[in-house]
DNA sequence: TGCATGCTTCGTTGTCGGACGAAGCATACT
DNA sequence: AGTATGCTTCGTCCGACAACGAAGCATGCA
């Protein structure tokens, strides 16, 4: 017997919920309101589009006091949601294929970095067990150990960088997203310290 | 404004017709009255959702007769099926993800040949052009010309190779696909010979 | 010229599910 | 405590659409 394609193809395949889903392909956890709010449907339907999608595992949930953050569960599911994007663009304009990529495509074609969120959770764990950043309710800090270590990776410190407002739970920051945020967090993504930054992890 | 994906997403995400749509992973082309039979409707029903596949740009059609031919319009197209497939049984079994394939995912996830369909047309009418093969009504056959080419080449010539039954209308031979079957079919398919294969192409 | 086959169109029926108002529960803010 | 906010559940309404029977075209075969 074949899987059943037809059920997750048939919660895509609903305008209000294709669109909650498209807004959470910039890797951003969003909460219900804002899903309900960007799919023009109010708050009761998201709610039980959001519970569909859940279910279904296409979504991942994070309780936050009040709020519910809902996040694309798995990068398979930001790839079905780019090659849906893929078919229809292409269904538009069928010939510009290889030719200059379209602005509007690219814009939707938005990258999904569920991964760097995944590893900024794993770095930031980390940096809290070495000792090189403090979990402190109002805003994670750099420690005097850690502003040696990172100036010594070549990280020029601001000292605004450790007071920047965050929020106290590590989904609402800046950019929504669980990663490290701020000057520190730019920094230490930066591709070209990559070794220096899995040195930290493991 | 986004592209809206629920349309496409859609039309998959309905019973009858993502299993018409998985029977032509097989990369055959298949009639409507087979589409029909192997998701278990009756043929108007079938006619509507194919009608529907085709003008959405998931399908196209070659009409042989009063047989019309259905079969998947685009690799992009079985690569989201493939996704769809991949998700569906994901979620059935979520932890086998890293470990031995369960083989009725594999099942699924048959190869889709669509390139090699094309490639295969391209071919073929390269070897008529060239004068290596003649495209009588009843079945294509090897010009004298030809039988020289592909023995040299290193084709051990059966003779019986141009006279296997095969279906006027391009598409219907033994195995479905509009490439060239049958010995020479195989042998000119095989990858240790791609050098020679695009000399002819091209 | 019939007859069979394959596909389509039309009209009808029945079902599914998306949408919202209203009310309820939980959590946070003062 | 009271009030506001975020989310859920319930009940209802309504539109969309899949499914089929019946009839109609088109093509191929004898």
């Amino acid at each position: 017997m074949q899987p059943d394609i037809s059920v997750v193809a048939g919660l895509i395949g609903d305008r209000a919920r294709s669109r909650m889903l498209l807004a959470l392909m910039s890797g951003k956890a969003l909460t219900a309101t804002e899903l309900a709010l960007d799919a023009d449907i109010t708050a009761q339907t998201a709610s039980v589009h959001l519970a569909k999608l859940t279910e279904a595992g296409l979504l991942r949930v994070s309780k936050q006091g009040r709020h519910k953050y809902f996040r694309l569960s798995h990068t398979d599911v930001a790839q079905l949601l780019e090659n849906l994007l893929n078919i229809t663009a292409g269904a538009i304009e069928p010939d510009i294929r290889t030719g200059p990529a379209d602005a509007e495509l690219r814009m939707a074609r938005v990258c999904y970095d569920h991964m760097a969120g995944e590893l900024g959770v794993a770095l930031f764990q980390a940096l809290k067990q070495q000792g090189l950043v403090t979990d402190s309710p109002d805003a994670p800090e750099m420690t005097e150990k850690g502003q040696i270590f990172f100036a010594d990776a070549g990280f020029k410190a601001d000292l605004r960088t450790g007071k920047r407002p965050v929020c106290r739970n590590c989904l609402d920051w800046s950019e929504r997203r669980d990663h490290l945020a701020g000057q520190l967090g730019q920094w230490i993504l930066d591709p070209k310290i990559k070794g220096s930054l899995q040195a930290i992890v493991f």
